[in-house]
DNA sequence: TTGTAAGCGTTATCAG
DNA sequence: CTGATAACGCTTACAA
């Protein structure tokens, strides 16, 4: 491995051109067009190309005070969900000309890695609602906007989870279930909150109503649908179709089912939202409500770019929700005609 | 939203506490320790506190020349095996007090992504195998850890992909498998070559030959899994154990034996390999080969941090592999007695 | 023990 | 049109 050699710098491509070192800037960032003549503004490329002249955007960010990275704060990365809005984050991002400096709230608290953001002048943050949550006023004082969680404070991107909620409910009802139940994510988040709203509030508006056992709160993972969906197969009579609030814990819960020996959908109809990959990886096909999680990811990013090229401070809450919609697959069926 | 005021600098801080400008900076990096009296270090600590002063890392960086951060460029982040990877990386930086600029080769070219990197003076990079490929000598003049991809030239952590063709190997001939077949992505990176490598070397000592229609290339996903099964179950006879050269793979072609109304492992074994998170939550679960992905992003933090402190350049080459396990679930059973 | 001076690589504001 | 000159916020000699 070669050595790593002094980076070259407009200083070396001016020399090399015969013209001053602002010179050179000027050229290299066409910004003021036609302030610089054809003759020099040739060497100057020239100069650069020969020597293969790379800008320091840290130098240049110091004198802009603007260091053109953003931060993304997400609490797991395993949750592929979370993934999806990272990865569309990061190409807007990219696109855009800033670096992504990748947070995950794991294992390194959330404040500790907004700090850490900070001391590195990122011009504005994108933070999932779980992190941001978390976060709470230590927000203050950067540009943010949040994924999924709308706010007075701060702007937001946000996904259409009551629908979600509601869109699920009616596709079980129209199969013909009536003995439904929930299981959610025992977090305190906007988005789980809508999905469990709608999906009650359509219930009751036909007439179906949910009582406290058949709304299970659970770790927000496989495992915790597994737990969660159990419990529920455990009561009499058992529900007819669940609704998981999200893929991994729909997921869960059909672990749980195989392992309680009973058919899905033939006794039991499970859904999930979201929509991750994983949910066509399983047999049968995981019925659930499509969420654009890179999308959101990809809106946040450029939301926030956008803002902060305009300069403008960004206005809080409720943008456009974007549409969430049914992808109904193997999963979920007709309810059962004999009782359980 | 709050208009983002002036941050604080270690020149008002000085103002404040009555000293120069350095006397805080030296206070405040408290690198030679008694050089400062305590009196004064006492008064600058107060006033960095009390107007809660962030350090400028970039700043830092430019007389430093060092930024103080990585890259990090993966293919593809759907794939949870380059997440983990991630993850564990990103662990690691931040405990050792560096960002991650994260970036996925998917959509925007590696190459444009190292370009980017250059210009903020990351301090080093970790590169996955694919990317590395792609990426080849443009890697020149940067310190570089490579995952899961031993080269000459740069420095690597790697797992030990042979074992893991090995194993998997071992794990079916005990079954009394006799007939297997292979999947593997359709890329040319060493990891992969050494688990079919591994594999078929394995079953040669075995007595036992996979000829070319039983090794299958297909797209790395479980798309491209599916397919490649489809293929072998279309074959007389038909292979009555096949690995898979990643999970992705394994569960498309699982897939494809539920597709053909084939029961696993009672008609057909299927492995993986890398052990992801969803290997657990298909049914039968997944039998596979355990590759710490998590602790081979950790590991190559920590390898690129280490070295960078200590100022060497890095050694190209072969560290220890990282073990490899089996894991043996339900995807894989005895061989059948009956022919197909 | 502390302050002064210089410089990291840029950009921005001026005169020439 | 172009070249000095002065920042940006910090670290690191060196001088006081």
């Amino acid at each position: 491995m070669p050595r790593i050699p002094r980076p070259v710098t407009t200083r070396d491509v001016a020399a090399r051109a015969g013209v001053s070192q602002p010179t050179v800037s000027l050229v290299l960032n066409g910004n003021t067009q036609a302030r610089v003549s054809e003759a020099t503004r040739e060497r100057v490329l020239q100069a650069a190309a020969d020597l293969g002249y790379t800008p320091n955007v840290l130098a240049r960010g110091l004198v802009r005070r603007r260091s053109y990275a953003l931060g993304l704060i997400v609490p797991d990365l395993r949750n592929p969900f979370f993934t999806e809005v990272v990865s569309g984050a990061e190409r807007v991002a990219a696109e855009e000309g800033y670096a992504v400096l990748l947070c995950e709230a794991r294992e390194v608290a959330a404040g500790r890695h907004l700090e850490t953001l900070r001391s590195r002048q990122i011009d504005g943050v994108i933070v999932d609602a779980i992190a941001a949550r978390e976060l709470g006023d230590a927000l203050g004082g950067v540009n943010v906007v949040l994924v999924d969680e709308p706010s007075d404070r701060w702007a937001s991107v946000s996904s259409d989870a009551a629908a979600a909620g509601r869109l699920a409910a009616e596709h079980l009802l129209g199969l013909g279930h009536r003995r439904l139940a929930f299981v959610g994510p025992a977090y305190d988040v906007h988005a789980f909150r809508q999905r469990e709203r709608g999906f009650v509030q359509a219930l009751r508006a036909a007439g179906v109503t949910l009582d406290s056992a058949g709304l299970q709160r659970a770790a927000p993972t496989a495992a915790g649908g597994e737990a969660a969906m159990r419990a529920l197969l455990a009561r009499r009579p058992r529900p007819t179709a669940v609704f998981c609030a999200s893929d991994l814990l729909a997921l869960g819960a059909l672990k749980a089912c195989a392992a309680a020996r009973l058919r899905v959908p033939a006794d039991v109809s499970v859904m999930g939202c979201e929509d991750i990959e994983m949910a066509r990886l399983v047999t049968p096909e995981l019925s659930t409500i499509a969420v654009p999680a890179r999308e959101l990811g990809a809106r946040a990013a450029r939301l926030l770019v956008r803002l902060l090229e305009a300069e403008e401070t960004l206005a809080p809450g409720g943008r456009r929700l974007l549409p969430v919609r049914l992808v109904a697959r193997g999963s979920t069926g007709p309810a059962p005609a004999t009782d359980a």
